[in-house]
DNA sequence: CGGATTCTTGAAAGATGTCAAATGGAGTGG
DNA sequence: CCACTCCATTTGACATCTTTCAAGAATCCG
């Protein structure tokens, strides 16, 4: 996805015109080329709002043990909210060569005050957020591997909409360290689930980092957990 | 915590006058007494923004599977973000009778658009809920359970604000199977933990749902898991 | 005071983590 | 274009921790 189609769809939940709309958050904004495995320079003093021009980035939170969970993922288009260094330090690191637009909080408020429709996008986009990073907490809830794994694929698929009809593919840029770091996991213990998918025929893998999504209702019974106790 | 006290949270951040503010509001909200055990009465198929005047509540997501998963524990003065039903059915349940303000999503938006400091106080609880949520998802993908124990309790205790100097008294409203809805974990290894910690001289509990931290350092040190591997 | 619910404790089974080694793919250089 | 090297990923065996199932104790409420 390019510069013009993710701030498309910003642009469309405002309203439409996008030159405009880039013009008038460029003042706010510090633009920023970050590039693959490095972290973006917000100073961690405040909190930042951060608009996903291009690229693929992952919001990490470093714990005071000094290892790092990953929080969210985020691609093209995001809105990603970074907080502030508070319990854990928080980074957004490029997973792939990254253009973003940086805000701070109050000034992204104060750019998009006078504008009812951006107004609404960013709070829209905001509480986008907050619903993800539930959803995320209720994957993280859940026990079993099984189904925080496949969850995870149905997700990205939805996310990635490489909606090729019965059999998506689903890129994942991020290694398998990152997902293990998100879900809470093992590399071993994603790469042994993996494997029984595809045992199974759930999915195939026809590279490293893509998976093909076979089966999605039995991937969705398998997320959920159907019946069952949970 | 009353209700005066309540809005008096919120109308800290927006700069004091309180009366206005709920006058601004109550024609954009619907109030709402919601008995302890039962639900708020909002509609699931749009976002709503709950605020607590009273009571303490907590916001559970519903699985497809029919499980319950609490994703947050609010008390007064908290801007609950309810979100509309997706893949998890979500309601905001009473833990004790509570008093509550239901907005939709856009008229909370619209009623405080033309108020600057309104406006800032809103976006600003909004982004705390999901602060808080990202923080409860890092300490659910840390896998052992004294870990999410200790951080829940330091967490509350933070919240609570019982601060009483050394031995702060934690009340925690919600019994053992929410808090085990709420960490991932069963109800019998949350007592476990409980028992070994009070084992351990970390905590005392006085009463079945009142928890005395004795020694916080040590609860923090079990909590972040200093230097070894996490 | 008594019943019922909630919480606590115990023992065994299952699942994931840990450690170690082998495999395979991706990129490099010849 | 092919071979080689490096590193991420996969696989295996074992230890550890949490869950599960079952029963007993404590607390709350009427």
């Amino acid at each position: 996805m390019n510069l013009a189609q993710g701030l498309d769809r910003f642009g469309l939940a405002v309203g439409g015109a996008i030159a405009p709309i880039r013009e008038r958050l460029r003042p706010f904004a510090r633009h920023q080329r970050t590039a693959q495995g490095a972290a973006a320079a917000l100073g961690p003093e405040r909190d930042h709002l951060v608009y996903m021009l291009d690229g693929h980035a992952k919001l990490v939170a470093r714990t005071p043990g000094g290892q790092d969970r990953i929080v969210a993922f985020h691609c093209a288009g995001d809105l990603v909210t970074v907080p502030a260094a508070g319990l854990h330090a928080y980074a957004l690191a490029a997973i792939r060569d990254c253009n973003l637009l940086a805000f701070g909080r109050t000034e992204l408020l104060a750019a998009v005050r006078d504008d009812p429709a951006m107004l609404e996008a960013v709070f829209n986009q905001v509480i986008d957020g907050l619903e993800r990073c539930r959803e995320n907490a209720v994957n993280l809830g859940r026990k079993s591997a099984s189904k925080r794994v496949a969850s995870f694929l149905l997700t990205m698929a939805k996310r990635g909409g490489q909606g090729a009809g019965d059999a998506p593919v689903v890129e994942l840029p991020m290694s398998r360290r990152d997902v293990s770091d998100y879900l809470g996991l093992t590399i071993e213990t994603i790469s042994r689930q993996i494997s029984e998918m595809r045992k199974l025929g759930l999915i195939a893998t026809p590279s490293r980092s893509r998976v093909q999504l076979l089966d999605c209702e039995a991937l969705k019974a398998r997320a959920n957990h159907f019946a069952g106790a949970e």
